[in-house]
DNA sequence: GTAGGGTTAG
């Protein structure tokens, strides 16, 4: 009677772009709304029955409806009644929609019923000032603190807590302390609320240490913190990659007796088993469930996301589906992931058929949910889908981001469209949405093309841009400039970054290391790896392998041997493949007695020889049955355990 | 009837 469901289902992939290129004509920037007054048009009152009338201002008081749809057509017929809702009905329904997120809509709404002549009051302005706070206009939540004092009401620690948060939501950390103490200094007691917002805000800050600190100086100063207190650093150490001391944390304030609830636990099993801890998330799970908290969309979301990121989406759909039987209504999060996830699993057709259902069920695809489906269409070389999906999603109000862009110049890079992808670029410095991934593809896709001068130019150009290169950055480069036969600047580049403070990563490393040793440079390779014996980066099985080839190749097998003998002492045991590169370094140089005794120490630890090794065997030593014997009667027995 | 903590993309 209200909404009539969108008609679907079309079946292919051209009606699928028609559906979605229709209008929704609920999104609009918040600016805009705020400032126009041409919003939602009303639905015709005149055709309305006593029975609507009804209906629509039970519907409207109750604040029962669950969609902006059913929201706005409700708002849109009680302002047509006499007499009109109170203010408290309509900061009832306006509360509503905050709860629902929707904060641009209460920005327009609230402007509307002003006009309608319904005052403002203490509450409202509070209710404003704390959508303008999410929508990121901090400045706007700050005028409307000025309507308030105008209007002779005092502000309460309500609206100071949410101008911190409003600070805290932008990242000016610094601002939202210097305004806590400055309330404090007004006389006003901060309550647990106001503390959970710079708690918050300091773990968003990765200043986790700080917010720990003000935990137990909250205690000191007469307020105890809560389950949200807790839950905000939880999140924050397992985010940081510190699951033992979010355990820790989660135990210490079940000691305090304060109870986790489905956001602790959400937290918790979220970040271990992003952390591969996977016995330990379901475990947690299990808990969660016999302490009869039952799991909420958030947390079937993670659970989906985890299943589909590990290639299990059958078992997510099956998640999915238990969702649903449970009540828990899945929302653009659930969709999106599971969209990712049957791209991840190469079943595109299944993806739209998610899509379209979503689209069905009035969920709007929003710039994750694009951005999946452009990424996976630029992934299998249809970049002209992926720019006709980038148009529909601009009809439809949602703004394509970095992250978009950037999927799509891979692109244009993956089919060597480099300058296609170098437009897109441009286009991308033009509106200042550049970022340090921008970089790495186009330098990656110059060094793929062969142009390697454009790459180094891109790379110099970046602290210009306010970017500094990450490892990714400098290991595509220096790489490039190797494949390009500018060992030099590339060895210069390395040398660069280690100066600036930057740690290379262990593929640069062993990139460098790599060719020092194909161009015989062994001295300057053996410096480098003294170095990073010593240093907190340990040389890698890899790097191992780069260095006793290397070694063994240029005829210097005591040193290789003494590096294969390191490496137990590096705290990094010898693989089948190290032990395969040194006997291989051996056999090479005839050395018959060490190649079998570590063949001989090869089989006995459960590894077998390669091919190559094979090989070499056979061709050098066709007649030396002993070696030969002791490598089949191995490969015999061998279940191709690979163990240490 | 107003404030705080958890989910998706490169």
């Amino acid at each position: 009677m209200i909404m009539a469901h969108r008609s679907i289902l079309p079946t292919t992939w051209r009606s699928f772009h028609l559906q979605l290129q229709r209008p929704l004509g609920t999104i609009q920037s918040p600016h805009l709304f705020f400032f126009t007054n041409s919003f939602h048009s009303s639905i015709p009152n005149s055709t309305a029955t006593h029975q609507d009338v009804r209906f629509f201002r039970r519907k409207f008081i109750s604040v029962s409806f669950t969609h902006l749809d059913d929201a706005l057509a409700s708002f849109n017929h009680v302002i047509h009644m006499h007499p009109l809702p109170s203010r408290v009905q309509f900061n009832r329904f306006l509360s509503a929609l905050v709860r629902m997120k929707l904060y641009d809509t209460v920005v327009s709404l609230s402007k509307k019923i002003e006009l309608l002549g319904i005052s403002h009051n203490v509450y409202s302005l509070s209710i404003l000032i704390n959508c303008f706070c999410h929508l990121r206009l901090v400045e706007f939540a700050f005028s409307v603190l000025g309507k308030i004092l105008k209007f002779g009401f005092e502000p309460d620690i309500v609206i100071f807590t949410t101008l911190i948060n409003g600070f805290c939501v932008k990242g000016k950390i610094d601002q939202a302390v210097d305004f806590f103490d400055d309330m404090v200094a007004g006389g006003y007691q901060p309550d647990v609320c106001t503390y959970n917002v710079i708690v918050n805000g300091l773990c968003k800050f990765g200043k986790i240490d700080v917010a720990i600190e003000l935990l137990k100086e909250m205690v000191e100063r007469g307020c105890e913190p809560d389950t949200a207190t807790y839950t905000a650093i939880i999140d924050a150490l397992c985010k940081d990659k510190l699951a033992v001391e979010a355990l820790d944390m989660f135990s210490q304030m079940r000691n305090k007796g304060i109870s986790p609830n489905v956001i602790t636990y959400t937290s918790l099993i979220h970040g271990l088993f992003k952390l591969g801890k996977q016995n330990q998330a379901l475990a947690l799970l299990n808990e969660m469930v016999r302490n009869k908290i039952s799991p909420d969309v958030y947390t079937f979301n993670v659970l989906i996301d985890i299943l589909c990121k590990e290639g299990m989406v059958f078992e997510a759909q099956n998640t999915f589906k238990i969702m649903i039987q449970r009540g828990v209504e899945p929302n653009v999060v659930t969709y999106s992931s599971l969209i990712d996830g049957l791209c991840i699993s190469d079943q595109w057709k299944e993806s739209l058929a998610l899509l379209k259902e979503m689209v069905g069920r009035n969920i709007s695809p929003n710039v994750f949910t694009f951005s999946i489906l452009i990424d996976t269409l630029c992934k299998k070389g249809l970049v002209s889908n992926a720019q006709n999906v980038i148009k529909i999603m601009i009809q439809r109000g949602v703004e394509p981001c970095v992250v978009t862009y950037n999927s799509l110049m891979d692109g244009y890079c993956l089919c060597n469209q480099i300058d296609k992808a170098r437009k897109v670029f441009n286009l991308m410095v033009t509106n200042g949405i550049v970022d340090v991934f921008s970089y790495n593809i186009l330098i990656n896709g110059y060094c793929n093309s062969k142009r390697i001068d454009e790459a180094k130019q891109l790379f110099d150009e970046m602290p210009q841009k306010g970017l500094a290169p990450d490892t990714v950055t400098c290991n595509t480069l220096i790489k490039g400039l190797w494949q390009a036969g500018r060992p030099r600047i590339a060895q210069e580049l390395f040398k660069n970054m280690c100066f600036h403070g930057q740690q290379p990563d262990i593929i640069t490393i062993s990139t460098v290391l790599d060719g020092l040793c194909k161009q015989g440079d062994l001295d300057e390779a053996l410096a480098l790896f003294k170095v990073m014996e010593k240093s907190w980066l340990k040389p890698d099985r890899m790097i191992y392998n780069i260095v006793i080839d290397g070694l063994s190749k240029e005829g210097l097998l005591a040193e290789a041997y003494k590096v294969f003998r390191e490496m137990k002492e590096g705290g990094c045991l010898p693989d089948n493949c190290c032990y395969n590169v040194i006997i291989q370094g051996f056999l090479r140089h005839k050395d018959v007695p060490k190649a079998s005794e570590l063949i001989d120490e090869m089989v006995d630890k459960g590894f077998s020889a390669d091919a190559m090794t094979t090989e070499l065997v056979v061709s050098l030593l066709p007649n030396d049955n002993l070696i030969l014997r002791k490598l089949r009667n191995h490969c015999k027995g061998c279940k191709g355990a690979d163990v240490e």
